[in-house]
DNA sequence: ACGACGATCTGCT
DNA sequence: GCAGATCGTCGTA
């Protein structure tokens, strides 16, 4: 499906990570969609079919795990079709139990002074959920693997607030156009939109 | 083969 | 609020 219509629908959904220290559980709480070969903020923009985006066009449930500013991950979950590329950035998650916190903590590395600090942020999270580029290409709906997802909360039982995508300027008429979605006051959520306004999921929205 | 740059984060002012 | 880190990727030659 495309990743604007995917985007909200896994808001409330699980992410698991099974590591040597254990498995860790939480659940996404904020999404951002690039949508197809005509979103100029896209990797894939014109249908640029690279190395790097080549998992960009597999199909939906795939992983696309990919190295910014030479230092940190960034994780994508693709939603369509082979050779439509779409795909949903995963900006932040919220540890289930405390547990998973503090696994989540120690991965991370540095003070926590914020929930936000822990998870809130598509560079964060992946640190905090030890992953890399090693699981680029990776389906997300076998049973047991070291990365998959599962069905969490109903979406359409959540606020959601959708907002404009962050840090993509060069994407023109593209950059300011209202594709990101997370959680209404959720504290783990990387950037909130005073303006925005929440709503509840429905067949029709967005 | 080279150079510019990025879907970010951190620490310091 | 802002600079710096740090390297894979991609366009250009």
């Amino acid at each position: 499906m495309p990743a604007i219509k995917a985007a909200p629908l896994l808001l409330g959904q699980h992410l698991v990570r099974l590591t040597e220290d254990g498995e860790i559980r939480c659940r996404i709480v904020e999404a951002e969609s690039y949508g197809g070969a005509e979103d100029k903020g896209s990797h894939a923009y014109g249908g640029r079919r690279t190395n790097r985006t080549d998992v960009m066009f597999h199909t939906g449930g795939t992983a696309y795990v990919y190295l910014i500013y030479g230092m940190h991950h960034c994780f994508n979950i693709v939603t369509a079709e082979k050779n439509d590329p779409h795909a949903v950035l995963i900006r932040a998650v919220e540890p289930l139990t405390p547990r998973d916190a503090q696994l989540m903590a120690a991965y991370r590395g540095t003070a926590i002074r914020k929930p936000s600090d822990l998870s809130g942020g598509p560079g964060k999270l992946c640190r905090a959920l030890r992953i890399d580029r090693s699981l680029n290409g990776l389906r997300l709906d076998q049973p047991g693997g070291p990365l998959r997802l599962e069905s969490g909360d109903d979406p359409r039982s959540l606020p959601i607030v959708q907002a404009a995508r962050i840090n993509i300027p060069y994407a023109e008429e593209y950059a300011g156009l209202p594709w990101r979605f997370y959680i209404r006051d959720n504290p783990y959520v990387s950037a909130h939109d005073s303006k925005a306004e929440p709503f509840i999921w429905t067949e029709n929205r967005p």
